[in-house]
Order: structure tokens, then C-alpha cells, then sequence
DNA sequence: CTGAAAGCGCTAACAT
DNA sequence: ATGTTAGCGCTTTCAG
């Protein structure tokens, strides 16, 4: 049993040549270099044999690159990024590249340490969920020439690649659903965090709201509540409290969620009467009673611009094109939870 | 500016010492290597100065550790799986490594490959639901002492660590819950596969039918109609077809999905008598009505015992200890599907 | 107490 | 048409 760790080295010895012409040959480069076909053979065929695949560690030291992305998003276990995930990772292996995914909890100095730790391991891209307060980290990454595209939200004062959907327009066509089905004091619930998706929503839901003259009833939740009880608490105290009891809409699938399962358990009365719509589709959404309305964002579409704009920018890290802004169509899906008030 | 990149020469030469002291006194070797503590000092205030982060793909083609963990799943996208990965993810950050995940799709050549591409970048170690005929590339990885741990299914004849949950016993306890809640004829659906967390749970399925004198009545569904229209029919026309319709317990969570997204569109009328048990827990299944009872696996003492189990053999990689097989409980969780017939 | 030097496995100018 | 050589940035043995 030969317990040499194959190598470069070990083969060039084995058929006694060099191994620049070994390395030649298995990257592709046997014409360019001019070497004979009758050797190319016998290397890929030794190669084959031996079941040979090189150190890819060693490879990265020496070219600069690794053919690994990150994806970095705010909760891997929330089903709208795991999903995301999945396409993201079939289209990456499919042009071999490997993904690792990290949650940042929407957390700066989080963020900070993942995206530290991932340059220091020469990682060819980033695609980030950005948390409210990293543009210094982004724009580092930029300085760098490193490919970054956001995802989901982005700053307005840093130049990068970003993919988002139409948050404004969304909310705004889903409330103007809700009161054009006869709802006229609808709760938008949201967080209290100031990042651009969460203020188109809210901004799509005030000028709906404003242009039908209703008045905007808005409760903020603390992001750090949010995925509490305390949570919970702070929105049926608050449905408790308006009048008439007629219609939430819920800016983004966690407090949704949170507040499905408080009704549920804490005030089934409540939910009867009420119009819903929510953010983010779930596989779920069509089995409750009633079945729940709600802005889908198409993640196929997104995880092939996402990757489509990656892979651009990895091919010619070079040129310093204008960054692009893609915004992908949220769709509304209409179910019973958001029909009209009988 | 300075447009060299730092690294220990660097270091070592604007602070005119050895590059060899320099790393040393970063690898807190300062002591055992009777560096004095003024000159370490220095070292680090200047490090901490400037920043500098050492190259880890340098460090780890040196000493071929990364750091990095695999964590191989069926599906990232499934929130089984994507729950305990962040579970995982938070274990392995807090002890200095980093989580790759990636899914496998139950296909052995996927499998392969991955966990190839992944050995060639030496990656530290691996957590792996096995797909059903991999047992030589996980010897082949056990021979190159590389950490292993499967979870949640194993191969009778690879002596590997493992977590998983008491299967059988949780499957019976479920049944006989059914049986005692007066429930008769009680299908099981499961996949077809032939990988040991289904045959333990059909095993305690029938023990428990044929302990109390009852039919077994079992569905297969071919593992990839399990996620399309075609597993939906399948479903759908079997509880068509039983005599009494009484009760179902679905092996596992996305048939499960599929048969209630089937129900729920194209045959209310059926669920409403049925009873139903499933594997896998989900926090939509306290929201629906009715309610679901499940077979909760406790995902963060999985992800404990995994990472555990992982942490040691990292440490003592050379002692062949012989492996181990951890069993933790999973927890029936009883709500009103599972509730006795009117 | 500190440094020189070898080497992890690979790539790519620069020979020849 | 193929080989020599010099690194990529770090760790670690061995010498002093």
C-alpha cells in the first residue's frame, strides 16, 4: 500500500517529467504549451487511473481564488432565505463554485466577523443580506475589487450591485387590495428597524392608505421582540385596541408567523373577522383556515439574477463597470384570508 | 497608502525581527518559546495596529487544518434540516469554525462529489445524513481518519459515529397513540427508500398494529414522486380507496406538506374525519386546524450531541476509539389531529 | 531568546 | 516541446 499522498510532484516522478508539464496538461493549457499529444494522453490516462484531483487549498494560495461564495443572510432557518439557498446553491454547484450560507441575525459586528474571516480565506464572492449598519464593511469590500451583490436591502450611499424586489409598489398594490375589498382601518405591522425594505413597505402602505383618505394605523415592533413572546403580546394588545377590528397587513414572515400562532392559541376570536396579508409566501399559507394572502417573492427569479450578476462580475473582476440595480416583481397572491367582510 | 498587502514578512520586516518570531508570538507560543515580553508586546500592538489577519489558506495548506466544517444535508430548504443547521452554525461559530452546508438530494453520486471537492479543500470535518448507498466513500473517509458523524440514518456495516432518534420506539409510541385515541384502520405512508430511519419507524408502525390485533396498511411512495403531483395522487387515492377512512401517520414531513397542500385543495372532505400523526414537527402545525400531532425531533440537543461528538474526535483525531452510537428521544407532541373519532 | 531555512502543493514566468 | 525556478503566506524544526 503506497501511503505517499498523491501530488502533483509525486506523478511527474512517477512518469518522470515535470510537473509544470503535468500542471500544464491537467489545466487545459497541453496545445497552448505546444505539448505532445501522445503525452497529454498518457498523463490523463495516468491521472485517471490513480484517481488523482488536486490539493484545491494549494491552488487557491497560489491564484487568488477558491471558487467559494458566501451567502450570508439574516436567519438560514427562516424559510424564505433557506429557500433561496437551495436555488442559489444548485445554480453555484452547477458552474463550480461551493456556497457557505451564514446567519447574521441582522447584526453588525456579526456581519463584520463573518465577511472578516471569509476575505481572510479568499473567498471569491459575497452575497449579503447587509445588516442595518455595515456600509463601511461593504465598501471595503468594493475598494477590494471582491464581488458583492446585496440582496433583499442596500444603502443608498454605497455603489453596489444589489438585488430587491419592488417593496413599495408590493405594498402598496396589497393594501390597495385590502381596501378595495372593503377594509377601512387596516393595522400595517412591521419592525422598528430602518432598513430600505421595511420603509418601502411602510411607504407603499401609507400612500395606498393616504390616496383612498383612511387613516394609517401602524404598530412597530421592536426587531429584538419580534421573535419573542413579547412580540406576540404587543400585537394582539394592539388588534385588541382598534376599532373596528378589520385587517392586518404584516410586513415580513416572522411576525406573521408569531402572530398566527398567539391568535391561534391566546385569541381565536380575533382572527375570525380579520382580513390578513403578509409578506413572503409559505408552503403553509394555502393549508390554513382561512388560507392566507400573501406578496410573494419569486425566488427562482431572484437566485438566478443573484448568480447571473455574480458570475458576471467574477468573470471581469477587473473592469469597474457601473454597478447594477435589478429589482425583481413581487406577485400578490390572493387567498381567502384577505376576501372581502361579510 | 500602503498598497502591499500585509502578511508575517511584512510584519516581521518593519519590525526588523524573524518572521518565525512573529509567528510564534501570534500563536501564543510567546511564553513556551521564552520570547521576551517587551518584544511580544511590541508585536502585538502593531499587529493590533495595523490590522493584519493572518492568510488562513496559507495557515491550513501548512498545517491542514481549515476550520471548516461540512454539513451535508438532504435538502437545505427543508426546515427540519434548516433548523438544526443553525443550530449547528451557532455551536461551531462560538469554537472558531465554520459551517459549509450543502444538500445532497438523497443521491449518492451528489453525495460523492461533494463530499470529494470538500476533502480536496481539507476540510476539517464532516456531518452527513447519508444517502442510501455511500458506505464506501464514508469507510474511504474513516480510513483517512477524517471526523465523521451521520446523522439521523446509518449503515448496519459502517462503524461510524452516530445521532439519531429513537425511531422504532418513537413510531410505536405515535401508533399506539392512534390505537388507544380508538382509531382502526391506520395507513402509514412513508417513502420507499430503504435507509434506516424508515424501516425503524415502519418497524414500530408494525408492532404496534400488530400488537393490538390490527391491519397493517402501508403505503409506499416512490421517493421522487414524494415531492410532486404524482405523490399527492398517490396519497389521495389511498385514502380514497380505505375502508374505514380513520387515520393516517406520515413518516415523513414533506409528504406530509404534500398531502395536506392535496387535501386541502381537492378533497376537504376527507381530512376532516381523519386522524393524523406525522413525523417532524413544524410551527405551522399549531396554526392549522385542526392542530397536528407530531413526532418532534429535539433539534437542539441533536445539534449538541453532534457537535460534541464532532469537538472530540477534532481534538484527539490519532486514538481510535471505537465510535459512538448517541440515541436521543424524540417527543410526541399531541394535538387535536390525533384526537379520538366522534 | 531569536532566526534561517525547509516545505505544504500548486502555478507560471522564463528559460532551453 | 518540456523543464527550471521562484514564489503564494504560513509553520516549525533545528541551530545558534
Amino acid at each position: 500500500m503506497n501511503k505517499k499522498r498523491i501530488s502533483l510532484k509525486s506523478i511527474a516522478e512517477e512518469l518522470n517529467i515535470s510537473a509544470t508539464t503535468v500542471s500544464f496538461i491537467l489545466n487545459g493549457k497541453a496545445k497552448e504549451k505546444h505539448i505532445s499529444s501522445k503525452l497529454t494522453k498518457k498523463v490523463l490516462e495516468y491521472v485517471a487511473e490513480i484517481k488523482y484531483q488536486p490539493n484545491q487549498l494549494a491552488r487557491s494560495l497560489r491564484t487568488g481564488k477558491s471558487n467559494i461564495l458566501v451567502f450570508m443572510v439574516e436567519d438560514i432557518s427562516n424559510s424564505f432565505f433557506s429557500k433561496l439557498a437551495r436555488v442559489i446553491e444548485d445554480i453555484a454547484n452547477a458552474k463550480g463554485y461551493k456556497v457557505i450560507f451564514c446567519s447574521n441575525e441582522n447584526d453588525d459586528s456579526r456581519s463584520v466577523d463573518l465577511i472578516n474571516i471569509f476575505s481572510l480565506r479568499q473567498v471569491d464572492g459575497f452575497i449579503i443580506v447587509p445588516s442595518p449598519g455595515i456600509q463601511h464593511t461593504i465598501k471595503k469590500l468594493l475598494d477590494e475589487n471582491i464581488p458583492v451583490v446585496l440582496l433583499d436591502r442596500y444603502f443608498e450611499d454605497v455603489d453596489c450591485n444589489i438585488v430587491v424586489i419592488n417593496n413599495k409598489e408590493a405594498s402598496y398594490d396589497a393594501t390597495s387590495h385590502l381596501i378595495k375589498n372593503n377594509y377601512k382601518n387596516i393595522v400595517f405591522i412591521t419592525t422598528d428597524t430602518q432598513q430600505t425594505q421595511m420603509l418601502d413597505r411602510l411607504e407603499g402602505y401609507k400612500q395606498a392608505v393616504a390616496e383612498n383618505g383612511l387613516e394609517p394605523n401602524i404598530l412597530f415592533i421592536p426587531y429584538n421582540d419580534a421573535h419573542t413572546d413579547m412580540g406576540s403580546s404587543l400585537i394582539i394588545n394592539h388588534i385588541k385596541m382598534s376599532q373596528p377590528k378589520d385587517a392586518i397587513f404584516f410586513a415580513t414572515n416572522y411576525l406573521t408567523l408569531k402572530a398566527l400562532e398567539a391568535f391561534k392559541a391566546e385569541a381565536p376570536e380575533l382572527t375570525h373577522p380579520l382580513g390578513l396579508v403578509t409578506f413572503d409566501d409559505n408552503e403553509f399559507f394555502s393549508i390554513l383556515t382561512p388560507t392566507i394572502t400573501a406578496v410573494s417573492q419569486p425566488l427562482v427569479a431572484m437566485g438566478n439574477q443573484l448568480m447571473d450578476l455574480m458570475l458576471e462580475l467574477l468573470k471581469k473582476k477587473d473592469s469597474k463597470d457601473a454597478p447594477q440595480k435589478i429589482i425583481v416583481d413581487a406577485q400578490l397572491i390572493i387567498r381567502d384570508s384577505s376576501s372581502a367582510p361579510q
